[in-house]
DNA sequence: GTCTATAGATTGATAGAC
DNA sequence: GTCTATCAATCTATAGAC
């Protein structure tokens, strides 16, 4: 069955998107030249440029692009889970071993991003936006303020880097019992002391 | 009065790690070329390669040379504050916004160092150090066990990460807050309950 | 110990064929 | 829509003058 035009761009496409997590979470953004990211999906450079205009038009193209595979993670995460505990347990374990494509990748990737972002005002607007959301459906999903999964998710960030640094620096035990306190301190008044 | 030999090639060294904490911090490692290192040392690429041999040398050093820094300046830190509850406003408080030289710039190079690390043996080695004795030094100020500063440190990483995207993202009293709770949690046991 | 000059490799991006 | 060929700029590193 021969592809129409538009299948075979969107299928350039998508293998673009999918090189450009793999390479740049290897090399990091300035270390996945054009050429590479253009291989890595089996095309040359020229099809890299029609598609995005250049290389930072593939960077915006992929914050966008996970953007929304990350809401749908977390979203499928806790359709699957019951209990708050059980949601806490899951949601750590994902983060640190991720079972879907990319495997442990992406946190490599998130940081590469997040460092581009602070150079590149139009990306730093996209990955703000991203983590908005994130607190958002955490929040909703453990049924605490999104200032709680703002704890939550800063907490988890922290950790995993110092774990891969050192993976004997953070037990899993010891990151449970952070999220759970910060967890159960969502009925805290902010300003109860001082 | 005239330097000395050694005072000279002392002082280069000295120029050319500040001037890697500063272009790198902007920039990141990979767009921080060597001229452009050398260049914001008032010096040229032969003196960087007489000190430091190449481009990894004056990183690694630089990583060295940070590394006494950042134990020193926690150990200043908790000397001026006498009471729990201060050191930890002090520590969150220089953390987000650090008084000595370079300013803000530090926790970008942080986080370009630390993906570094990830692609570099030698350097994961120093940083993993470095985050080491940073818990130590922590967990001893405060009086907690190193498990308790491993989750403080990763709190305070976190939010600074999400504040540097939206400052409205983080509330000072709210990351105050999430300090304290994990500080008060030092008593519990990591096995009891599940 | 540092500088100037330069070699050799790699980069982002463009033009034209198909 | 994608590929081939190529340009101009930039990069790391080296060699020799001082």
């Amino acid at each position: 069955m021969a592809k129409t035009q538009q299948e075979r761009r969107a299928d350039t496409r998508q293998r673009l998107l999918t090189a450009a997590r793999d390479v740049i979470a290897e090399r990091g953004v300035a270390g996945a030249s054009v050429d590479a990211l253009a291989e890595a999906a089996d095309r040359t450079s020229g099809a890299l440029y029609a598609q995005f205009g250049n290389k930072d038009g593939l960077l915006l193209a992929l914050l966008d692009h996970w953007k929304k595979a990350t809401a749908n993670a977390i979203e499928a995460d806790f359709e699957a889970t019951s209990s708050i505990d059980e949601r806490l347990r899951s949601l750590w374990a994902n983060f640190i071993n991720p079972p879907a494509d990319g495997g442990d990748a992406w946190v490599l990737l998130e940081h590469e991003l997040w460092l581009y972002a602070g150079r590149n005002p139009a990306a730093r607007e996209q990955v703000a936006a991203r983590y908005a959301d994130a607190r958002e459906d955490l929040g909703a999903g453990l049924a605490v303020p999104s200032e709680v999964a703002t704890l939550l998710i800063a907490l988890m960030i922290g950790l995993e880097m110092q774990r891969r640094l050192d993976p004997d620096a953070v037990d899993d035990e010891v990151a449970l019992v952070g999220l759970r306190t910060l967890l159960r301190a969502s009925g805290m008044d902010a300003t109860q002391e001082r």
